[in-house]
DNA sequence: CTGGGGTCCT
DNA sequence: AGGACCC
């Protein structure tokens, strides 16, 4: 091989990236802590956040009573009698507090580089800070730095105990992890003087190693792991690891974890349930699976990544936490919620599902705690001179900084498994100037075409809905023109004159609205997606109408079906004329089936799937 | 009577 | 659309 242009000491290109120094930051009881911030009476009490039936978090005073994460309501009652509980369903202010603590540390972590794993960890890539450090003590411009907290392995300890003036003979990596664990203190410090909750550390040159030491001192404290001696660096860390369970690291979940006791015990010959996930440690991962056993079981790439975790290797990368993720979602489980109960939950969660789309996709008004990206989004407006919106006061109005473009409705019928369908987001959401009751109704509609394909699909288990979940996804920058279903909120007889004529004296029709699809129909094909892309239009093709589309109230294929019937009926409640296909939806949705509104119709009246009648039996 | 969220890969 | 993983 040619080292042509390299040093060569220097790592060539085909080796990894330089080794990193990874900070692992969990926050100590964070539902617990959260909560004691809102309300400090909680303090030094054995505090359970609830959920449903379920402890999703406890306070240190109630693990010593034996009450554990994730523990029955009837059982934590049963260990800690005097266990007080929190409501911890509404995760708002929980969130909340993360994003607070979020932006401090993003702020004391070169570029920000900050990985955010759940509302209470955090992985911050501080390579490049420590290296600059070291560099200056290595010029003398700083004194080298002792490590702070808990000391591993062993090793490393006792040199720090012999040699207690001569941190300078460490070697170099040793010496940066030290570093990165004063920048960790400080960091907890931080957080811990302007949020007011401690947090434990990690610090270790990868994600998955900085993790699985911060968990071994806890809670407020912090472990580095730093090999002093590189001839012993990879058995000192192999040693380190190897008597923990593997379901412990981070790629190794229920299921893998599961199959390869499963492996493990018939391969091995020891009778069944000898081999469980507590028993299945890293070493003996390690001594039954090697690369080819792993793969075989659960293929190349996953065997890759699991074999490199067994030997204490991980390149996972610190990713930057997206400043917009990639979908805001709003569930709640139910003890079996009957199906006729489920529209007006639509509507609940439709609502808290705006309410933080609103939260978290708009500008805000107030100038203080504009985000960065308001504040670019002004400068370029300023520069292009475009008007940046106001309010009637002349102070900047709310807008959208993002759009999500799909509705997904996610259900579970008893304990199995989940169910989703996806539609476009119905374009009405991001009027504002609607109350958010009536938006929310608007979602309800698209929610319950979804949910009728779901149990289209699905059929009836007889346990009624154990969990809906309502997700905006796919997050755009453009704010899209509509979409099937507000395009047909349109008149549908538009083009009947006397009724166009009416209705546009009564009610002028915005421009992105003059087009309907029958019309667009008939023009030539080019032609047709000209018009369908300049209005944002999504045309029927073979594809979305056997899928996506067809949750639409309306479906694309009756769309093309009007072209050729021509018959008319009129609706029994208000008489308006309609196409035949459209009559049956029209009674059930009028919203969206038509123009308008039934009068004295309210949504608890809507017969919005008479065909469950039959299927359902609770 | 097993939460309320998220991520990425297939 | 589902399934694995994470908290």
């Amino acid at each position: 091989m040619s080292t042509f242009g390299l040093k060569k000491d220097q790592p060539s290109s085909t080796e990894q990236h330089p080794t990193r120094i990874i900070i692992a930051l969990d926050l100590d009881a964070f539902y617990v802590a959260a909560s004691r911030k809102r309300d400090p009476s909680l303090n030094g009490l054995p505090v359970a956040i609830k959920q449903k039936t379920i402890c999703a978090t406890t306070s240190y005073e109630a693990r010593a009573k034996g009450v554990q994460k994730l523990m029955r309501i009837r059982d934590a009652v049963a260990k800690c009698p005097e266990l007080i509980f929190v409501d911890g369903e509404d995760l708002s202010y929980f969130r909340k507090i993360s994003t607070e603590i979020f932006k401090i540390v993003s702020s004391m972590v070169r570029d920000g580089l900050v990985e955010k794993l759940g509302m209470d960890e955090l992985f911050c890539d501080v390579t490049s800070m420590v290296e600059d450090r070291y560099n200056e003590e290595i010029a003398g411009i700083c004194p080298p730095v002792k490590p702070f907290g808990n000391v591993l392995p062993q090793r490393t300890k006792h040199r720090l105990e012999q040699k207690k003036g001569d941190l300078d003979e460490f070697d170099p990596l040793t010496r940066k992890l030290f570093i990165a664990s004063n920048l960790a203190q400080t960091i907890r410090e931080r957080v811990a003087e302007e949020v007011g909750l401690t947090s434990s550390a990690g610090i270790a040159t990868s994600k998955c190693l900085a993790k699985l030491i911060g968990n071994l001192h806890k809670p407020n404290q912090q472990t580095v792991l730093a090999p002093c001696d590189p001839a012993f660096a990879t058995q000192d860390t192999q040693e380190l690891i190897d008597p923990f369970p593997i379901r412990k690291v981070n790629g190794f979940g229920s299921v893998t974890t599961a199959r390869m006791c499963e492996v493990a015990s018939s391969t091995t010959g020891v009778p069944e349930n000898t081999v469980t996930p507590e028993s299945m440690t890293i070493l003996v991962a390690r001594t039954l699976f090697d690369h080819t056993a792993l793969s075989e079981m659960f293929g190349e790439r996953i065997a890759t990544r699991l074999h490199a975790l067994l030997h204490g290797i991980d390149d996972e990368p610190v990713i930057k936490a997206p400043d917009f993720p990639a979908q805001i979602s709003i569930e709640d489980s139910y003890f079996g919620l009957p199906f006729e109960k489920v529209p007006e939950q639509f509507v609940k969660l439709g609502d808290s599902l705006l309410r933080r789309l609103e939260l978290e996709l708009m500008s805000h008004p107030d100038p203080r705690q504009e985000s960065e990206e308001e504040k670019v989004r002004k400068q370029e407006a300023e520069a292009e001179m475009v008007e940046v919106p106001l309010d009637i006061f002349g102070n900047p109005r709310s807008t959208w900084l993002r759009y999500p473009l799909s509705l997904r409705l996610t259900t579970r019928q008893g304990y199995t498994n989940r169910i989703s369908r996806q539609t476009r987001m119905p374009v009405e959401i991001f009027d504002i100037s609607v109350p958010r009751i009536e938006r929310a109704k608007v979602l309800m509609h698209s929610c319950e075409a979804l949910f009728r394909a779901v149990i289209q699909f699905e059929g009836n288990k007889g346990m009624g809905i154990h969990l809906i979940n309502l997700a905006a996804i796919d997050l755009s920058v453009h704010r899209p023109n509509q979409s099937i279903g507000g395009f047909f909120k349109q008149p549908v007889q538009a083009r009947t004159p006397v009724v166009e004529s009416r209705q546009i004296i009564e009610e002028p029709i915005p421009e992105t609205n003059q087009i309907d699809m029958a019309f667009l129909m008939e023009l030539p094909e080019d032609v047709r997606r000209e018009v369908a892309q300049e209005y944002g239009i999504e045309l029927p093709t073979e594809a979305n109408q056997s899928a996506g589309s067809q949750y639409e109230p309306l479906s694309q294929s009756s769309i093309l079906s009007t072209q050729s019937s021509a018959s008319t009926m009129l609706c029994s409640h208000c008489g308006l004329s309609m196409s035949s296909w459209l009559q049956h939806d029209h009674e059930r949705w009028p919203d969206t089936g038509l123009p308008h509104k039934h009068k004295d119709e309210d949504m608890d009246d809507l017969d919005w799937d008479d065909e469950d009648d039959d299927v359902m039996s609770i």
